[in-house]
DNA sequence: GGATATTTTCAGACAAATTTCAGGATCCTC
DNA sequence: GAGGATCCTGAAATTTGTCTGAAAATATCC
C-alpha cells in the first residue's frame, strides 16, 4: 500500500511518514500543495494525506484539479480549522474523509484503513468478481471447487482489474502499478501477463473473462446474468 | 440514489428521511438492527445511514454481516458517543464513514454525497444522443439492447460529431483531429469511416443517421420525436 | 547449490484496423 | 440532360497491434 503524504510542517510530515511505516504502508512525503498534486496525479497512492493549509497550493484546489483529472485516489483531509463549512467544502471538493487536528494516531489509521478498504470495493482480505474470488494474502484465485495460486505480478495484474470491474484499464496505468513508474517494461510484458492470466481463468472455468480494448488495454468482462 | 436508514429513534429517524428526500434521495427507514440487515442485504442501496445503538443488533454486527455477505454498499455510522476507540472500531468493523450525534445535516449530506460520489464515477463517462450512447472507456457503442465495438478511428470520429449534435463537422476537421493536424489522410478516407459508422447504425436500428452536406462534411440527424 | 518458480525476451502467427483503389451513384451547374 | 464534381461503398492490400509458445534470464526456496 501506497501512501502521499502531503504537509508542511516537517516535523508532523515525518511523524506521519513514520506511523505510516509502522503499518508497512510505503509512505512518500511532500512539503507543498503543487508538488502533492504533482505525485498524486501519478495515481500510484493508494490513499492521499493532505493538509488543507499548505504553500503554493491550497489543499482543496489540490483535491479539486485531482478529481478534476479523473484521479480518484481516496484523499484525507487534514486541518487544524474546525469549522463545519471547511468540512462539507472539503468533501464537495472531492476529499473523501476528513480530520482535525490535533489527532489521534489510531484514528488516523483507522480512517486511512477505512478508505483503502473501498478500493477493492471489498472489505478485509478478499477481492470478488461474479464467480471469482482473489485472496489478497495468500494470493489464491478461486472459482468454485479449483483454486490456483498466482504470480507476484500476475496477482498485482488481475488485482488491478477487479478492483474496478468494467472499467477499462490502459496499459501504461498497469504497467505503472504493477512494475513501477519508471520503469522500462514494454507493452508485451503486461500482454503477456494477461495471457497467464487468460490461461488460468479458462482453467477454473471462470464465467470471467479479460477483454481486450485494442490501443488502451484491458477490462474484465462478465457474461450478463 | 437510494438511502438506507436505520435507526431506531423515530423522530430522529424521519428527520433524516426527509432531509435525504429534500435532495432527491429515496429513503427508506427501519427501526432495529434486524431489519436493518435484512433491508441492506438486498444490496439495492447507494449509501446506508446507520445507527451504532439499536435493539434486537448492534450497528457494528449489522456492518460487520453486510461485509461477510460481499455486499460493500457504503456505511455511515451515527452514533451518541464521542469515543476515540469506537470510531476505530466502527471503521474496522467495516463502515467507511462516521458521525457523532448531534450533527449538521450540511455535514450528513456532504458525508453521504461523498460516499456516493465514487459509485457514479465507475461507470466511466459516455456521450449519449437519443437512442445511442456511446462509451468513452470501452468504445462500445450501444443501441437499447444491441451493441457494437468501434475500432479506434470510427470511434473519434463519431465522438466528434456525437459531442456537437447536429452541428456539421467540416471535412477537414474530422481530419486534423482524427488523422492529426499534419497528416495527409485524404477526403476519401473520412468517407470510408463515415460508411463504416453508417453500417453499424444501421446494424444498431438506431434512429439516429449521419446526415452528408455537400463539399462539406457530416452532421448528425436525429428524427423530430 | 541445485531445484523450482517467476519474470523477461523474442519471434512468428494471427486478427483487427486502416488505407487504397475503383466502379458506380448522386448531385449540381450550365 | 450532358458532363464534371462529389460522394458512396465493396473488396483487396497493407499496416498495426495483439496473442502465445518457447527459451533464456533471474529470483526464491529448501
Amino acid at each position: 500500500m501506497r501512501v502521499l503524504i502531503v504537509e508542511d510542517e516537517r516535523r508532523l510530515a515525518e511523524a506521519l511518514g513514520q506511523i505510516m511505516e509502522e503499518q508497512r504502508y510505503q509512505a512518500d512525503l511532500v512539503y507543498d500543495g503543487a508538488d502533492g498534486l504533482d505525485y498524486a496525479l501519478s495515481g500510484q497512492y493508494d490513499v492521499i494525506v493532505l493538509d488543507v493549509m499548505l504553500p503554493k497550493l491550497d489543499g482543496l484546489e489540490v483535491v479539486h484539479r485531482l478529481r478534476c483529472a479523473h484521479v480518484s485516489t481516496p484523499v484525507l483531509m487534514l486541518t487544524a480549522r474546525d469549522e463545519i463549512d471547511d468540512k462539507i467544502s472539503g468533501l464537495d471538493h472531492g476529499a473523501d474523509d476528513y480530520m482535525t487536528k490535533p489527532f489521534d494516531s489510531g484514528e488516523l489509521l483507522a480512517r486511512v484503513r477505512a478508505l483503502t478498504r473501498r478500493q477493492g470495493e471489498v472489505q478485509g482480505e478478499e477481492l470478488c468478481v461474479d464467480d471469482l474470488t482473489l485472496s489478497l494474502t495468500t494470493r489464491a484465485l478461486t472459482c468454485r471447487e479449483k483454486s490456483v495460486r498466482l504470480g507476484f505480478k500476475e496477482f498485482a495484474v488481475l488485482r488491478l482489474l477487479m478492483s474496478s470491474p468494467k472499467a477499462v484499464i490502459p496499459k501504461e496505468e498497469i504497467i505503472s502499478r504493477v512494475w513501477g513508474l519508471e520503469s522500462d517494461a514494454e507493452d508485451n510484458n503486461v500482454e503477456v501477463y494477461i495471457s497467464f492470466l487468460r490461461k488460468k481463468l479458462s482453467f477454473l472455468g471462470s464465467r470471467v473473462s479479460i477483454g481486450t480494448v485494442r490501443k488502451v488495454g484491458y477490462h474484465l468482462e462478465v457474461p450478463a446474468p
